[in-house]
DNA sequence: ACGTCATTTCGCGTATTTACGAAACATGGA
DNA sequence: TCCATGTTTCGTAAATACGCGAAATGACGT
């Protein structure tokens, strides 16, 4: 996870809708969410989450796999550690442990 | 760390300059570093690192205290850490490992 | 081929972000 | 007090992000 990659995902995640559908994705697991249940559940009109969904994918948070007729986004896990990783690596006082006392 | 804070400091990550400075203020280390020299550093005109530093310290990235006559500005690593709190909490699936393999 | 459901693309108006120079403000030394 | 240094505020112009409805695309059942 280099910088350019990083401000994508961060951006991505830096809008109250787009982190709500996240951790909507996250919360209903990986095996994916078709987008209108997602339009539902947030009471979003489908172009605005269609383009929210696509920023998550350009940012590479979320991966899409069509079932029958309906799109299921799933939350990319991979990608969520990249940037936990980013930021310990790249965030933190040489040793990540300055930034999580806890760990 | 809720979510609308998380918002903030994603957004102000989100940005290739301010993550640069962001991510020079780590390097330097917590003593904090003068806002001029940042701006020598990363070639940056005074009122834009300005604004940029002010957009850090209102997401709580960063800490000011002055020091004869120059602000020092030092990276807040509790904040990186709550960020990294936030992701491993709510973007992970249940289990924070899950996006950590290595850990 | 047709209609329908699921989703994306397009076009628009509006709001926010960005960089910059000029000016203002603050601090400390002569 | 006066001046130089360090930093912020202000005003403006260009670029980008936003939400929405309308229209287009894609996939399936009949």
């Amino acid at each position: 996870m280099d910088q350019p990659l990083a401000i994508d995902a961060f951006a991505a995640l830096a809008h109250d809708t787009r982190l709500s559908v996240f951790r909507l994705l996250v919360r209903r697991g990986p095996g994916g969410t078709p987008a209108m249940e997602l339009a539902r559940l947030l009471d979003l009109r489908p172009s605005t989450l269609s383009g929210h969904l696509s920023a998550l994918r350009r940012a590479g948070l979320v991966t899409t796999q069509r079932h029958h007729r309906e799109i299921r986004y799933a939350p990319n896990f991979e990608a969520v550690g990249g940037l936990v990783a980013f930021l310990l690596h790249e965030c933190c006082g040489g040793k990540a442990g300055d930034c999580l006392p806890g760990l």
